[in-house]
RNA sequence: GCCCGGGUGGCGAAAUGGCAGACGCUUCUGACUUAAAAUCAGAUUUCCGAAAGGAAGUGCCGGUUCGAGUCCGGUCCCGGGCACCA
């Protein structure tokens, strides 16, 4: 039922649309089909306080043109959308306004989902989520209480940006130029506890998986150096102080050993103490206190002036005995390797700059192959210097001496990963609690005998004030566990979050069978079940929610589990995810991670959760900047969809350009686009509103015609399977001009040429192809399966040839498809612009590729 | 600094190693109109030329090739990520 409206006029066309597809549940998929299944995933937006950005469109629209090409194409298609809604800015707004962060979240959510419908979407709405919503982060709980059980999740002393001033944790974004963002007060380092999730486990896998999966090349190489695997040594340097035992560095380059001259500790390596003499104490403190104000980005940058001090003590070389003086420099990072590390100047730019600023000394012992290299040399050659290795090439070297060390128990081959550990806790209020309570030793121990009990092998504590305290997880029966309501958003002042301060909440007698929990003020209850426990008042990242919510999908009302089984055996993981490139490594890399340790589980039936996955560029503003508030330089969507519509606007974002490029918004685009949609609806629709006269069903069309349509369609079809809309918009407009050109069309053509649009224009799509008359069975365009392209009428019995002299192109002529090497010569002969070009020449050579290009080197 | 991208007309771009600039925008000219808008037709890389035509041209330097925007080496510039922004 199309609209009577006599010009094309979008504001009435796209919410008629819109809200025929919501009354017909269009777009619902169905957990049981005998079709293939297609799900394709946009990465769920934050709700922020902004409203949509014109970026997020950009994405949902390639998501949105797949899903209704599929569709099209007899998939049954899942095509969701919901809410990453914890984070830092609606806790920023709370502590600001004291408003809670649900409630502002909500009101985002509200206006997200009003712009976002307004974009014509096809999603299921009726699988809508929030990673808010507690009957969601049940299931986040849950999933931590698997890794926890496993023995993946465990505490310790992490540093954070901590800002004295302030009393409060602040994220690296808050951080400025070393001063808080707010107030611009200073910051530091500082330890707190954390829990802390052993990634590290999965390196292997993580790396190893990734050839199976099909991603940007760039994508699959950052996270591969973000594991950051290498092989090399662990080497024990004796102390000079024997009674400080050993030293264990690590090393890729154990063939280097004869070239080290000095040794680094990481300040926080825990054997600093102890190491360092009393009149180098001093230096050590303060030199401490200024590295706690560097991020690990500073410390390492090349660029950036080395520092360091001498600790006073010295170690062993294990291969030649000599003594080596140990130094304390915040280049070598606590989080790498050992935190120690063997420094070898002649061959490590780092250590080399170091060298010269103390005047330590610098021994070559990698000779290249040509004279005396600049130092440090970090390429190829033989070993020098290296007595009983000398001339040995140095990945041999690398193997014998690790071998040799080995066999003195004093060394072993070990793999590294630049991979860390995720820090997966946070001291604020607005995400998901961990269902987590701390206990004495004697009630864990307790809960430890207690049959089918999920605690880990060795057990999770933390020291304070001389007390051991036990973690204890809240059984999976009693989740979700609440976020209680606090009186302050402001963290408690003391590094915990605001949570510390809900006593009631906090303090508890609990029961460690059913998980049920009473404040500690009251009596306690009877049974021997009931222990004094202290929840955890850290809160999960956001990557939490995000790193599942593409299975909840599947089966998103599920209560017996994150998914119901058959539902992920159905759906299975998205066949395409679409989303920003920053995500590339941490959001990817974390749900790679939780998704494996499902796997293992047997939660999930395939091990990596993101088989396909595409990154769209970034929307620049008109200037060519970054769009942001402080430029004026944003575009809103919705200003886009009042003077133009979504059709256009849905257009307009395809044709700017490739989906992955960087690209700036341009107004007069729009304009462009929206002429184009205009001249379409003048090809279908006459003056007064009717069907153009043009469009007859006893139109026989042009072979000209009928040859571009079935190039369209196969172009069309093509570039939506590669994610090349900009081109395939392209091969519209031209069939467009050329529909145009036609005195008749038949009416066959147009609703063909219709249904090649409406994944991209789908109201105009939809309202065109009802005046048009529709199909039997088919009031929406939706219905009608996709076009198929005649491969005969691509075939054409003449190509055109072009003819090179030198390389250099000189003419061009239509010629019969196959024709001979001999007759092209003569057709280049005989063409007046190619002929004077090869006038008293002699040919030395032809190049003659058929079809396509016939070149003549000439003398 | 490290890792990952990208540099093509006035602008967004297109181009399985084979006609560089499709398509769209902009600007200009013309038609229609009393006029304007819309629409339609044409032009729109630079240089030489009245034209026909010719030459140069894909950040820069070099290489491979009959032929390079595309492949290789180097270099400059711009952008993204860097573990508590999402």
């Amino acid at each position: 039922m199309a609209t009577k409206c006599i010009d094309y006029n979008f504001q009435e066309i796209e919410p008629h649309w819109q809200s025929f597809w919501e009354q017909n549940r269009s777009f619902r998929a169905d957990n049981a089909s005998s079709k293939p299944k297609y799900y394709v995933l946009d990465m769920f937006p934050y709700p922020s306080g902004a409203g949509l950005h014109i970026g997020h469109p950009e994405g949902y629209t390639a998501t949105d043109i797949i899903a209704r090409y599929k569709r099209a194409k007899g998939f049954n298609v899942l095509h969701p959308i919901g809410w990453d809604a914890f984070g830092l800015p609606a806790e920023q707004h709370a502590v600001k306004t004291g408003t809670h962060p649900a409630t502002n979240t909500a009101a985002n959510i509200v206006n997200f989902k009003r712009q976002i419908k307004a974009l014509g979407f096809s999603y299921d709405w009726e699988r809508e989520l929030a990673t808010t919503d507690s009957q969601y982060y049940r299931w986040t709980q849950w999933i931590f209480l698997q890794l926890f059980a496993k023995g993946l999740a465990y505490v310790d002393e992490r540093p954070v940006w901590w800002c004295p001033e302030l009393r409060t944790v602040l994220a690296n974004e808050e951080v400025i130029d070393g001063k808080s963002e707010v107030g611009g007060f200073p910051v530091e380092r500082r330890n707190l506890r954390q829990w802390v999730l052993r990634i590290t486990a999965y390196a292997e896998r993580l790396l190893a998986d990734l050839k199976d999966v099909d991603w940007p090349d760039s994508t699959k190489r950052m996270q591969e150096a973000w594991i950051g695997r290498s092989e090399g040594a662990e080497i024990l340097f004796q102390l000079e102080n024997t009674a400080l035992g050993a030293l264990k560095i690590f090393t890729t380059r154990p063939d280097t050993l004869f070239g080290c001259t000095y040794m680094v500790l990481a300040p926080e390596h825990p054997l600093t103490d102890a190491l360092t003499t009393t009149e180098q104490k001093a230096d050590l403190a303060s030199y401490r206190k200024k590295s706690a104000g560097k991020s690990d980005l500073e410390r390492t940058d090349l660029a950036k002036d080395k520092s360091g001090v001498f600790s006073g003590a010295y170690a062993i070389n294990p291969v030649n005995g000599q003594r080596v003086p140990i130094w304390i420099a915040d280049y070598v990072l606590m989080g790498y390797g050992t935190g120690a590390i063997m420094a070898v100047p002649a061959h490590d730019e780092r250590d080399h700059e170091f060298a010269i600023k103390y005047a330590l000394p610098i021994v070559q012992v990698i000779a290249s192959g040509a004279g005396e290299p600049p130092l440090p040399y970090v390429g190829d050659g033989k070993l020098i210097n290296s007595p009983g290795y000398d001339g040995m090439a140095w990945p041999d070297a690398k193997k014998t001496i690790t071998a040799d060390l080995a066999a003195r128990g004093v060394g072993k081959p070990t793999v590294n990963y630049k991979l860390r550990d995720w820090l997966f806790s946070r001291q604020r209020y607005w995400g998901e609690p961990f269902p987590i309570v701390w206990v004495n030793a004697a009630d864990y121990a307790t809960a430890k005998r207690a049959p089918g009990n999920t605690l880990p092998e060795s057990p999770v504590t933390f020291i304070k004030d001389g007390v051991a305290h036990y973690a204890l997880p809240v059984p999976a029966s009693a989740l979700p566990l609440h976020l209680p309501d606090v009186q302050s958003y402001l963290p408690s002042g003391t590094g915990e979050s605001p949570l510390a301060n809900v006593t009631e909440w906090l303090e508890i007698w609990f029961n460690v069978a059913t998980g049920a929990a009473v404040p500690a003020t009251h009596v306690r209850p009877l049974g021997d079940q009931w222990v004094h426990a202290r929840r955890e008042t850290n809160t999960m990242p956001q990557w939490a929610g995000s790193c599942w919510y593409y299975l909840r999908f599947t089966d998103p009302a599920a209560d017996q589990a994150l998914a119901s089984p058959e539902a992920l055996r159905y759906w299975g993981v998205p066949d395409l995810y679409v989303g920003g490139a920053e995500h590339a490594v941490l959001h990817l890399l974390y749900a790679r991670f939780w998704h494996k340790v499902l796997f293992d589980l047997g939660v999930v039936p395939q091990s990596e959760p993101f088989t396909k996955l595409f990154h769209q560029g970034i929307i620049l503003g008109e200037d060519g900047e970054k769009m942001s508030k402080s430029r004026g330089n944003v575009v809103s969507p919705d200003t886009i969809i009042q003077s133009h519509g979504t059709d256009t606007l849905r257009l307009y974002l395809m044709f700017l350009g490739p989906l992955d490029a960087m690209k700036p918004w341009n107004p007069n685009g729009i304009e462009g686009v929206h002429r184009f949609l205009q001249k379409v609806w003048r090809e279908c629709v006459g003056r007064e509103g009717e069907v153009n006269a043009k469009i007859a069903d006893t139109v026989t069309d042009s072979t000209e015609l009928i040859k571009l349509l079935h190039e369209t369609i196969k172009k069309v079809g093509d570039d939506i399977e590669g994610l090349r809309f900009n081109t395939a918009i392209s091969q519209m407009m031209i069939f467009t001009n050329a529909l145009q050109k036609a005195p008749h069309v038949s009416r066959r053509t147009m609703q063909t040429f219709l249904q090649l649009l409406a994944p991209f224009a789908p109201h105009l799509g939809e309202e065109l192809w009802g005046r048009l008359g529709g199909a039997p069975g088919a009031a929406t365009i939706m219905n009608v399966p996709w076009p198929q392209f005649d491969a005969a009428t691509l075939h054409s019995s003449e190509v055109k040839l072009v003819f090179q002299v030198n390389g250099k192109h000189r003419g061009d002529q239509m010629v019969a498809v196959g024709l001979s090497e001999a007759d092209a010569l003569a057709t280049a002969h005989a063409h007046p612009r190619v002929a004077p070009h090869l006038e008293g020449k002699t040919i030395k050579r032809i190049v003659y590729v058929p079809g396509k290009i016939l070149n003549l080197v000439v003398e």
